[in-house]
DNA sequence: TTTT
DNA sequence: TTTT
């Protein structure tokens, strides 16, 4: 009935923007998120959180998104299964993020030191919420994809037009 | 860096209480959270999220959820991974819950009807929030489980004393 | 950059429903959130928090809630400003919510009682998320009101077509 | 009964640090936080949210937060009210926060253009979650302040012992 | 399989 | 009274 996530965090590797058969675009990408506490040899672990985009922000992300960036995502936490090889049941979460903030700037080359002041164009690089008609709307979806969006395998994703949930 | 969730939804079964060999208690339960949309059969899904909670508030959930109750559960999200029988890393996402809210009164036989007006009653049944010394604290502990705590098997869980993330 | 907000509270009164001059619906309502300590007196506090919903929300809000109702709203925190008879600067903050969850069902006459089996109606009678286009569109607004819509004076309220922020 | 609010955004101002009589630190900041659309003109406007800590978490604030810097606050919303000199009640909103997440680092002399590379040290320097014993305890306290801590005078903050809040 |  |  209420399902709400915020989390801030870093991009463990690059993001990657798949596109479903009928061209919507999908991109996925994994946060370590730093527990607020350390274990016993007094490392702080994290936790690899996976997130889902779809649409414009999915574009938005595979754009202006790196590894290493420190990102926040919101959304909601979506619990997934589905059968392997083995026809084994596995089950996946990942957060379905309806907006992204990207924390840092490009700091592309010729852009160090002065994270202070490119706020403007930080935000024209894509921070971006998801919105408009049909972001959670529901003619005909079914929202069990047959396999993995994480298992990055090059080929698109295995997704029917009618699968998507928005 | 920061994480947090906040859900509603119902108990899918009865919470299950454990104990850690150092008498620690755990309760595990999960909600069944409505998707805001519907598929393509016109059926809302639902997302089934474990939620875990430590000591007191542990107990409180132990007493007063039940099996149906819509409930709110607020927290950081999770992911662990074990081994399981065959050597496979499988990953667990769970809801480590610090507050808990029962939305509903224990409505037991004679209390029908009058849930208007038995909030207070309701609040002294248990709505709970973590707190303390040591919620988060940190001193020894290693967080991956040996075993899946939502793999109940009427055996005391897996986990020595040092092994508590608080 | 990023505002979100989650609240459960009850209803301090039946909400308010009112019309812009061009007919959008605009609902407002106060929560009573408890506060999660007791004071000195051993008493439980709240925060009465102002909640303000738009179009499709609105009057779905304004339908299914009533005065004492639990209910759980998520949005973001606004903060306006505005000059009252005086000219003295008054600020308001209120959280222009996106989604309502109605936790009570309508238990009018007729159906006390039943509250643990009829969580299907509940959801018909108008569990309502805010979406489709333009829901924090941005083509030509100015958020400010000319006054307070809390102020409640049996008067439209005044705020221009053009004002809406969204 | 639950109440939690996640912001980011910038410090309109350095933060100011006060004691109570007896001794408690506490921090009050202003974030503005970017509305998620532009106006008319074209503008993002912003809301400007008062921040409360306490404690161990003031210290921290008030040793690493500046103005301009990228912040993330975590807490709940508490509207507290007050007579001001011409015996008017006042409402003010304010976010409690138990989590603040220092999202640029110090940028200090020495310290520009590695922002990527300094995360430890970023960490050491204040990120900071409340916790512990009493964060929301309860025994004999009495929430209203006597005046706004936001009103900053350069007088320790009219706040007894006993007043606090946890 | 992981980021800083 | 406001930040970038």
């Amino acid at each position: 009935m209420l399902n709400r996530v915020v989390l801030i965090g870093r991009l463990t590797r690059d993001p990657e923007l798949r596109y479903t058969p009928n061209g919507v675009a999908v991109t996925t990408f994994t946060l370590a998120v730093d527990r607020p506490y350390t274990n016993q040899q007094g490392q702080r672990e994290a936790d690899f959180i996976n997130i889902v985009t779809w649409r414009g922000l999915a574009e938005t992300c595979a754009n202006y998104l790196k590894k290493g960036r420190l990102t926040a995502a919101e959304g909601r936490l979506q619990i997934r299964n589905y059968e392997n090889n083995e026809g084994r049941k596995v089950y996946v979460s990942e957060i379905v993020a309806d907006n992204v903030r990207f924390l840092e700037s490009t700091q592309g080359q010729g852009n160090q030191g002065n994270y202070g002041n490119d706020y403007q164009g930080n935000d024209q690089q894509g921070n971006y919420q998801q919105q408009g008609q049909g972001q959670y709307q529901s003619q005909g979806q079914k929202s069990n994809f047959n396999d993995d969006p994480f298992a990055s395998d090059g080929k698109p994703i295995d997704i029917s037009d009618d699968d998507l949930p928005f």
